[in-house]
DNA sequence: GTGCGATTCAAACGAACGTTTGAACTTATC
DNA sequence: GATAAGTTCAAACGTTCGTTTGAATCGCAC
């Protein structure tokens, strides 16, 4: 077995379809067009991978897992330094966006490419995605969801979920379309500074997340 | 002319092609399928539209642009209200996510359908609609950076834009998947009682848009 | 009821898609 | 150098796509 060569084939491959399915859609990026970019044959595809869909979900496992663990590595930090007390929110919202922002920034995690890719895959509609994306994230989802019941005591349950949606849509958004803000901001914002993006949304978001319950209560 | 049963196939083609839309995505959602739906022919597409892409221009524009009518009608009356004293930020927020979210009442708007299809594009990757939105919206939102910019006077030009964005996201993000509040929260939360929906929202952002800026100014 | 434009229809077009095939090539083992 | 497994390759498979065509049908004016 050559170990070497494959490799790098199964990684021209993944390198050009994560690129192809973020600039183009999952359904509108062809096989044909993938291996045309990196410069392999067609039929390398169902020989290291078996099909479409199983070089889907390879594409998005290869970055998503990595990018998963180290969120809830750094949120076994934050609880163990937090002991019993509260946790802080900004904090928590820090360890739960920072890691996905900071992924445009470092290329060996896949760059800008992967940053937007998964931040279109939250409002994909395929039913193929939305299972992958749910098995994989709904686990990070839940363990951040009693993160935020610790840091936010008094907040209603219900309350508590709408508002999670709240910080799980800003953070796709800003993920998925970086250009569009220095666009309308006529360059004044910078989507490419990173800290400064996480800085803004950890200000933003947590005093929204501490905001006084509306008295519209009781459906 | 027979204009009964033209609009009457034009409807069914768009009534039929919004839905197939929102469920599949644009490239997903063939016009086979589409057709057959609507129970017409499939030259009829093109006799009444010209191409697929025309035909999603149709369904676009056909929702949109009253949306985009009523937002501006209603933020137009909140600056007459107003007079020369700032502009409400609750409001202004109430002004533009409510008729979006009331979409879903109202099945002479398209109802929950058109909600989840203009949630979903804004982060489509095609770049016509892309065009399409930024074309559609961009004047829209121009015109409540402003509001937003009167509402909030103290707040730096840079941060208002990032905000806006994450307002932005958070409404694009509960409009595309209103049933995954629903799984997650166990049923407590109901996406379908839209008034609730509105009112948390407006609470959360309106909190967050009037947060203290963060002290890690100049970039 | 004849003529005419508007609309519908079944059928076919070429192109592109994901997938499969079987032969050619490479590499490691003996 | 022969054997065998791993890998690449060009070519073709059947299907589905958006689009086009030309005849059939409809509705109304004269």
């Amino acid at each position: 077995m050559n170990r070497i060569s494959e490799s790098d084939t199964k990684t021209l491959i993944l390198d050009a379809a994560e690129q192809a399915f973020a600039d183009l859609g999952f359904d509108s990026a062809s096989l044909r067009h993938i291996i045309s970019v990196a410069g392999v044959n067609l039929a390398a595809v169902h020989y290291h991978f078996g099909s479409k869909e199983a070089l889907i979900e390879a594409v998005f496992s290869r970055r998503l897992t990595p990018l998963n663990k180290e969120r809830l590595k750094l949120l076994d930090q934050l609880e163990a330094e937090a002991g019993k007390s509260p946790l802080n929110v900004e904090k928590v919202i820090g360890v739960l966006i920072g890691p996905a922002l900071r992924l445009a920034r470092d290329p060996g995690k896949g760059g800008p490419v992967v940053m937007r890719l998964f931040g279109r895959t939250i409002a994909e509609p395929s039913e193929q995605l939305q299972k992958l994306m749910h098995g994989q994230f709904g686990d990070v989802i839940r363990r951040f969801t009693a993160a935020f019941r610790c840091a936010l005591p008094g907040l209603p349950e219900d309350v508590l979920y709408w508002r999670i949606q709240f910080v799980i849509g800003a953070m796709a958004h800003i993920m998925c379309d970086p250009t569009g803000l220095k666009t309308m901001s006529g360059g004044l914002c910078d989507p490419n500074d990173t800290e400064k993006a996480i800085s803004e949304m950890v200000t933003f978001l947590a005093t929204g997340m501490r905001a006084e319950v509306s008295k519209r209560r009781k459906k």
